[in-house]
DNA sequence: CTAGGGTTAG
C-alpha cells in the first residue's frame, strides 16, 4: 500500500487492486510489456521498475521476457517474490521463465525447487530445467529428466545434445542425435525434425571428436533436408572441417557463404583453421581479405593470427600483429594473446623476450603462460627458466597432472631419474592421475579409441602384430627410438617398448589393418605428439606411401613422403 | 501473434 495526502484525508491507494483480475492484460500493461521486450536502450529490469513506479500491474506477459535476463541472484529472488505478489507464480509461462532465470543465475537448487512445485510440468519447463543441469555440468541428472519426458520435441533434443557437448560427452551427443533420427524411421508419427540448433551442436561434437566421416554425413544430411547453410551453420561447418583435418572442405564452405553475410566469426573460424594446420601464408592472406572486406577483427581472430605466427615461426610478424592488434584495432590483449607471445619467443629461443612478456603482462600469469615458457625453455635447454616456471606451475595448481608430466619430462631430459621417481611418488601420494595418452580413429563411421599400451581392442593381437611389422621395417630404414622424452625411469630397452605402445602408433597400426593402400589416415590425439612418434610417423608416411594426418592437442601434423607440415617445429 | 525452453569461433 502506498498513500498520499489530500487536503481532506489520507487516501490509501492499493499497490495492487484486490478486486482486479490481475492476470488480465490491460492496455497499460500491454504497452509496458512491449517496452520491456524492446531490446534497445534500457535493460528489461529497469523498464520493469519504472512500470512499477507508475503502479502498473504486471500481467501474464510481463515476466516471461523479463526474468531470464536476470543474472544476479538477490534480484532474482525479489522478482520471484513479485510473481507471488501478483498471483502469477502458478502460471506455466512464468514458471518456466523462473527456472530459466535461476539457470541464468547459476542457482540450480532454486531452479529445481521451482520445477518441483509445478504439478504437471510441460515440455518447456522440462527443457528449462534440463538446460540448467547441463549448464551446471550435471549432465547425467539432465539425461534422467530427459528420459522422463513424454512429449519431447526439437528443442528438448537440441538442449540435451548441446548439454552433452558442453559437458565434453561428445560421443553421447552423437548417440542421442542418432536416436533422434531413428524416431523418423520408426514411424509412429513421432518424428522430430532437427533444426539449425541441433545441427550446430552435433557439428560441434564432431569437431571436438575429430570425427570427419560423421561430420561429412551431417553436412550431407543438412543438404538433404533442403536447409540453407547460413553464416551460423556455415561457421559451425568450417570449424568442424578445420578441426577434423580437412581444411580444403572448410575453405569450400567458407567460399559458399555470401560475401556480405560473412561476419567476424566466420572469418575467424577460417583463419583459425588455417592456423591450426600450419598454413600460415593462407592464414595471413585471409586476414588481409577480411580487413579489405570491412570486417573488424576481434580478440579471437588475433588468437588465430598469433597462433599461425607461432606455428610458422614468424617472430617479427607476430610481434607486429600484436602491436597492431592494440593500436590499430583496439583489441585489448587477453591472457591467451600473451600466451602466444611467450610461445612465439620461447620457441624461437628468445627466452629473454619471453620473460619480458611474462613480466610486463597486466594480469597474473596462469598455468598456460608458465607452461608455454617452460616448453620454450625446455626446447632450448634453459634449465634455470625451466625450474622457475615449473615451481610457478605447481604453485598455481598442485593438482595439474600436466605440470607434473612436464616437470618429469624436464628432469628426464636432465637424467635426474631420482627426481622423476620422487615426482611420481608425490603424484601418487596426492592422488594425481596422469592423463593417459589416447588416440581416436574413425573407420567406416565407427570411432575406435586407443590408450597407451591398450590391449582391450577385440583385434588387439592383429594390431600388435601389424605394429611389430611396421616398426621392424622402419628399423631397417634406420629408425632408432628417441627415448629422450620418456617419463619412466626404465632401462633403454624398456623405454623403447614403452614408446612403441604410444596410442597413436596403435591407432595407425589399426588403420593399416583396416584400410586399403593409399587411404589417408586421420588420428586425433589428446596430448601433444612426442618426438619419437613424430619421427616414426614421418618414416611411415614414406615407407608405406600413406598420408597420415594427426591432430594433437595443439595443432595438426600432415605427414607425407617422409616430411611433416609442421617442419619439425611444434 | 505481447508470452516460456536453446545458438555459431578461443
Amino acid at each position: 500500500m502506498r498513500g498520499f495526502i489530500t487536503k481532506k484525508a489520507t487516501i490509501l491507494i492499493p499497490w495492487t487492486h484486490p478486486t482486479l483480475n490481475l492476470r488480465h492484460p490491460t492496455l497499460e500493461s500491454f504497452v509496458w510489456n512491449n517496452l520491456i521486450r524492446s531490446t534497445t536502450l534500457q535493460p528489461p529490469l529497469s523498464i520493469y521498475l519504472r512500470m512499477r513506479r507508475h503502479a502498473v500491474v504486471p500481467d501474464l506477459h510481463t515476466f516471461p521476457f523479463l526474468l531470464p535476463s536476470l543474472t544476479h541472484l538477490p534480484l532474482a529472488h525479489s522478482l520471484h517474490a513479485h510473481t507471488f505478489l501478483f498471483g502469477l507464480h502458478t502460471h506455466p509461462f512464468t514458471q518456466t521463465s523462473l527456472i530459466a532465470m535461476y539457470s541464468s543465475c547459476g542457482c540450480l537448487n532454486s531452479a529445481r525447487q521451482v520445477f518441483d512445485e509445478i504439478t504437471l510440468p510441460d515440455t518447456p519447463s522440462y527443457t528449462a530445467v534440463i538446460h540448467a543441469y547441463c549448464k551446471g555440468g550435471m549432465v547425467d541428472i539432465a539425461r534422467r529428466m530427459f528420459d522422463q519426458m513424454t512429449d519431447k520435441n526439437v528443442l528438448s533434443y537440441s538442449c540435451m545434445i548441446n548439454g552433452y557437448v558442453k559437458c565434453g560427452e561428445h560421443a553421447a551427443a552423437l548417440g542421442l542425435f542418432r536416436n533422434l533420427l531413428a524416431l523418423e524411421g520408426s514411424g509412429a508419427g513421432s518424428e522430430i525434425k532437427p533444426n539449425e540448433f541441433t545441427f550446430s551442436a552435433v557439428l560441434s561434437a564432431c569437431a571436438k571428436l575429430g570425427a570427419l566421416q560423421h561430420g561429412k554425413w551431417v553436412h550431407a544430411y543438412i543438404g538433404r533436408c533442403g536447409m540453407r547453410i547460413d553464416v551460423v551453420l556455415g561457421t559451425a561447418l568450417i570449424d568442424m572441417y578445420g578441426k577434423c583435418g580437412d581444411v580444403e572442405r572448410a575453405r569450400c564452405v567458407f567460399d559458399e557463404i555470401g560475401r556480405d553475410e560473412k561476419d567476424v566469426m566466420a572469418w575467424s573460424a577460417m583463419i583459425c583453421a588455417f592456423a591450426m594446420h600450419g598454413r600460415t601464408e593462407e592464414c595471413l592472406e585471409m586476414f588481409g581479405r577480411m580487413v579489405d572486406d570491412g570486417v573488424s577483427p576481434n580478440a579471437v581472430t588475433f588468437v588465430g593470427i598469433l597462433c599461425a605466427c607461432v606455428h610458422g615461426g614468424l617472430v617479427r610478424e607476430g610481434d607486429e600483429f600484436f602491436k597492431r592488434m592494440v593500436t590499430e584495432y583496439s583489441v585489448r590483449p587477453l591472457i591467451q594473446h600473451y600466451g602466444c607471445m611467450v610461445d612465439l619467443y620461447g620457441r624461437a629461443g628468445r627466452i629473454d623476450d619471453a620473460w619480458n612478456v611474462v613480466k610486463s603482462m597486466p594480469m597474473e600469469p596462469d598455468v598456460m603462460i608458465w607452461g608455454a615458457l617452460l616448453s620454450g625453455a625446455r626446447m632450448h635447454g634453459d634449465i634455470e627458466t625451466c625450474e622457475v616456471s615449473i615451481k610457478k606451475l605447481l604453485e598455481l595448481d598442485p593438482s595439474n597432472s600436466g605440470a607434473y608430466v612436464l616437470l618429469s619430462n624436464v628432469n628426464a631430459k636432465l637424467g635426474r631419474w631420482r627426481e622423476v621417481r620422487h615426482l611420481r611418488e608425490l603424484m601418487e601420494a596426492r592422488g594425481i592421475k596422469k592423463v593417459p595418452g589416447c588416440s581416436l580413429v574413425e573407420i567406416d563411421g565407427v570411432l575406435h579409441e586407443f590408450f597407451v599400451g591398450d590391449d582391450s581392442h577385440p583385434e588387439t593381437q592383429d594390431i600388435y602384430r601389424m605394429l611389430d611389422e611396421i616398426m621392424k621395417r622402419l628399423k631397417r630404414q634406420g629408425y632408432v627410438g628417441d627415448t629422450s622424452e620418456v617419463l619412466l625411469d626404465l632401462d633403454e630397452e624398456g623405454k623403447e617398448s614403452a614408446l612403441s605402445l604410444h596410442s597413436e602408433k596403435l591407432a595407425i597400426a589399426y588403420c593399416f589393418l583396416k584400410t586399403g593402400p593409399g587411404t589417408t589416415i586421420r588420428i586425433v590425439k589428446n596430448l601433444r605428439i612426442c618426438k619419437d612418434c613424430h619421427v616414426a610417423i614421418k618414416m611411415m608416411s614414406r615407407e608405406f606411401n600413406r598420408e597420415i594426418i594427426v591432430r594433437d592437442c595443439n595443432r595438426f601434423h600432415h605427414f607425407k613422403n617422409g616430411v611433416c607440415s609442421c617442419k619439425d617445429y611444434w
